[in-house]
RNA sequence: GCCGCCGUGAUGGAAUUGGUAGACAUGCAGCACUCAAAAUGCUGUGAGCGCAAGCUCGUGUCGGUUCGACUCCGACCGGCGGCACCA
């Protein structure tokens, strides 16, 4: 026998399957489907890191398991190509973010490859191609035709670094996500998708996918759907009203005074009646003009100025009540102002206590003896109502209702989600088609001329206006096209719209006529397991879910969720418990490891490090245990022989085979491949241990492997004379009577402590088997003749008797 | 602060309609093979007590439910992730 040779192995499979194109999807199975998709990566510099690895493995684990069990599986790969690091990256070297992309896809490609993964690289998609963008652009021009696309001015984040305006999904706790600069606001003209129009269906259908709870709750939080009414006040002897929103319409006989955002178009309307208008002007020009950041970050405090001179009266009540300007009050949510309830809300305490306002306590907690006028304290839960005239005495779910009918209020839903903009002011990017004409409107480009060329007579400097606004070309060409003074829109789009719709590609990635084609769609989608990170659950799966539902929603497709069963694999960590990353210097490069120990040991190692969504650090020592592993396979071809009977002599092996068959067949399903493949070393353990090894039992063994060490379990099947590919086979089947035991150990506990054991054959009677149990000597001397007063039996496993 | 998840040997982890805690692997120790090393194989490996048979304790802490709790309930401690003045 010689010796296990990966690198030899590897390299004449690899080159093997390419050559039959053994992973090409078949167009013309009439099979079940089931489309297996990874989160495509973005082909950076760096090339591909042990995390990627982990999701990938385990896509391909799956897919392998579901081809060899009949199915028709879709399993692609592309790389989402646009974007600010390939476009810095060729500032820094001079190069073409064209040239290097193609370099590093071309790196990232071949890594892939070396691992074995099974990917149909015929449908193999860039969203820097032009065949590519061209649908992007045709996505665009979709939702700008079906309004559901718009310019308008919007305060909008600005990285001074990037030169570019970020979504808000961008921007980590006010800094910039890629270059992690400090965010600006900057007020600008930007293009922007409706998502908001979708807020609704993009909370309500989350019932409907098979998704890790925590996403699930983070898409649902990220939308923020508030439930609430808006309530009007009006102004003492003045036309205007200011319309407040509110979740706490019970606690109305508590409000003692109303903020307005700063930026709140009445603040400008109420200066002629102030007597304070100087102060008023000052404080708002200074609050308006610093980001919200810097309104929060730099101090939680609170502050404002009184509108002097004009008064607010409460509806319930009938008080009046003073109206302020502070800082804590968001423009963009609800109508920009609120009523404060100083007794029931945390904010609204705190401002009171500081300005020195009156608290009025109207909700008491039931449950608690709260001191009657004790406001020391804030309450924000809901209770029975005090200080609120005929309402009093009612829990706050019925004074809900009441009082809102009383002052005829409106009930009213708001939602944190806002609209995104995808516009950058970024050369590396699909183009918006758009034109604008001699009196600057916007205007579609017409379809026919799409795709619409990212020109290259550019400089990539980023200097604050957007790259193609120096093309020649550009501007050329939309005059040729559309007249003298039309110009081009000169704005990217974010690369989340590249990824929104990239899994419609793949079911018909050469279509040069649609986008997909219906069929192609009808037949792959939605995407059966979608696996990625977890970082990505809040920008890329909401988007993706939004053009889902455009399409859906314009009679393109008739499914609502793009992906049914989403799972997340774990991070890598470093062997020290810390993130990997180039500045600590503890990453892990996954070629080494595949050139030191193989593709087919690294696949094992990483699934067998525990729980596939599980953050686990790497450990290098414990490879050696996933290479320990392929080697005792590789070294059981010796004991085998071709025995006539196809059940194993071996009682307890044969049995064991079948328990493993279905365990690792579960497990796979399950997605659980650490415990599939701690089942598959006990059996090979046990293998180890007999002194013949049947050849139909090794060839199971070598089939369970397959999806796991792909290269090795191929090698190993044509040395056990198969034919054609392990991977074309069908998956072995158990028998549930070989699983069946004809005994099992029966455990026996004294007040739940174990005792003694012993084997009972399966047709001992209940009664029997408590008999026996209180008949054993061990027993007896432990109970040393005290009575049992109960004796609990469970089935096949426990006998506890009770003293 | 709010929401969600998690806490098991030296280490990665296994075990959940409540039923033998620590499977499998790594590490470590001893032995075999070897001139030697590597590789491989065998044995041991939660803690404490005991010559032994065996006993006691043990799944972050404290309490509860139960014949029986890693698993269920309550409070607390610690860690991770997300959101963060959203009215």
């Amino acid at each position: 026998m010689e010796k296990y040779n990966h690198t030899k192995i590897e390299k004449k499979w690899q080159k093997e399957w390419e050559k039959q194109e053994l992973y090409k999807t078949d167009e013309e199975s009439d099979k079940k489907k089931f489309y297996i998709l990874d989160m495509y990566p973005y082909p950076s510099g760096e090339g591909l890191h042990v995390g990627h690895v982990v999701g990938y493995t385990a896509t391909d684990i799956y897919t392998r398991f579901k081809r060899m069990n009949g199915f028709n599986v879709l399993h692609p790969m592309g790389w989402d190509a646009f974007g600010l690091p390939a476009e810095n990256y060729a500032i820094k070297t001079g190069m073409h973010p064209k040239d290097t992309t193609q370099k590093t896809t071309d790196i990232f490609r071949k890594q892939i490859q070396h691992l074995g993964l099974s990917y149909d690289w015929s449908r193999e998609i860039s969203t820097h191609r032009p065949e590519y963008y061209r649908w992007t652009q045709w996505f665009f021009l979709l939702l700008y035709e079906n309004g559901l696309a718009e310019r308008k001015f919007a305060k909008v984040n600005w990285c001074e670094s990037c030169k570019t305006v970020l979504a808000n999904e961008q921007v980590l706790s006010g800094f910039c996500e890629r270059c992690k600069n400090e965010i600006v606001q900057k007020n600008l003209e930007q293009w922007f998708f409706k998502i908001t129009e979708f807020a609704d269906a993009l909370i309500d259908d989350l019932d409907d996918v098979d998704w890790p709870q925590s996403t699930v709750i983070n898409q649902r939080n990220w939308i923020g759907k508030s439930e609430g009414a808006e309530i009007e006040f009006r102004i003492q002897n003045s036309e205007f009203r200011i319309l407040v929103f509110t979740t706490r319409v019970d606690t109305l006989f508590g409000v003692t005074y109303i903020v307005l955002a700063p930026e709140h178009p009445l603040v400008a309307g109420l200066l002629q009646d102030i007597s304070n208008k100087k102060e008023v002007e000052a404080y708002v020009k200074e609050t308006s003009t610093k980001t919200e950041l810097e309104r929060t970050a730099e101090s939680k405090e609170k502050n404002g100025v009184e509108l002097r001179g004009v008064k607010a009266i409460n509806p319930a009540n009938k008080k009046e009540i003073p109206i302020f300007v502070a800082n804590y009050v968001l423009t963009h949510y609800g109508t920009g102002a609120i009523m404060a309830v100083p007794a029931h809300d945390e904010r609204d305490f705190e401002f009171a206590k500081k300005v020195k306002l009156s608290i009025v306590e109207v909700v008491r907690d039931k449950t608690r003896n709260s001191k009657a006028g004790g406001v020391a304290r804030v309450y924000t839960g809901s209770g029975q109502l005090v200080n609120s005239g005929k309402f009093d005495g009612m829990d706050s779910g019925e004074a809900q209702e009441k009082i809102l009918a009383y002052v005829k209020g409106k009930k009213k839903t708001t939602y944190k989600l806002r609209d995104w903009l995808v516009s950058r002011q970024r050369y590396w990017g699909a183009p918006i088609p758009i034109v604008y004409d001699k009196q600057g409107k916007p205007h579609s480009i017409p379809k026919e001329y799409l795709p619409w060329l990212l020109p290259t007579d550019v400089e990539f400097k980023p200097t604050g206006i957007s790259p193609l606004a120096e093309s020649k070309e550009l501007r050329g060409r939309v005059e040729n096209i559309f007249g003298k003074g039309w110009r081009p829109e000169v704005d990217t789009m974010d690369t989340f719209v590249c990824s929104s719709w990239y899994f419609f590609r793949f079911a018909d990635p050469k279509n040069e006529k649609e986008f997909a084609s219906h069929e192609q769609i009808k037949k792959w989608l939605p995407v059966d397991l979608y696996m990625g990170g977890a970082e990505h659950t809040v920008l890329h799966l909401m988007y993706a879910r939004f053009f889902t539902k455009v399409l859906e929603k314009l009679k393109y497709i008739d499914f609502k969720e793009p992906f049914s069963k989403l799972r997340h694999q774990g991070m890598i960590l470093a062997e020290d418990g810390r993130k990997m990353s180039k500045s600590l210097g503890n990453i892990t490069n996954p070629d080494e490891i595949v050139e030191r120990f193989g593709a087919d040991t690294m696949r094992i190692y990483e699934m067998f490090m525990g729980p596939l969504a599980d953050s686990k650090p790497w450990n290098t020592q414990n490879i050696m245990g996933a290479r320990r592993f392929i080697e005792r396979i590789w070294r059981l071809q010796i004991k085998v022989k071709n025995q006539k009977s196809s059940l194993d002599k071996n009682k307890e092996l044969d049995t064991l085979l079948h328990q493993t068959i279905k365990k690792v067949g579960s497990d796979i399903e399950n997605l659980k491949f650490n415990t599939a493949i701690s089942q598959m070393m006990i059996l090979v353990n046990a293998l180890e241990k007999a002194t013949v090894v049947n050849l139909s039992s090794y060839k199971i063994l070598v089939q369970l492997v397959a999806p796991f060490a792909p290269h090795v379990a191929e090698e190993l099947w044509q040395k056990m004379g198969g034919t054609d590919s392990v991977h074309k086979k069908e998956w072995p089947q158990f028998d549930e009577s070989h699983i069946i035991a004809e005994t099992y150990t029966i455990v026996v506990q004294i007040n739940g402590k174990v005792r003694a054991k012993f084997e009972a054959s399966t047709d001992l009677s209940e009664a029997q088997i408590k008999e026996k149990s209180l008949s054993m000597e061990r027993i007896r001397k432990c109970l040393s003749g005290k009575k049992p007063q109960r004796i609990i039996y469970v089935f096949g496993k426990i006998v506890n008797i009770v003293v």
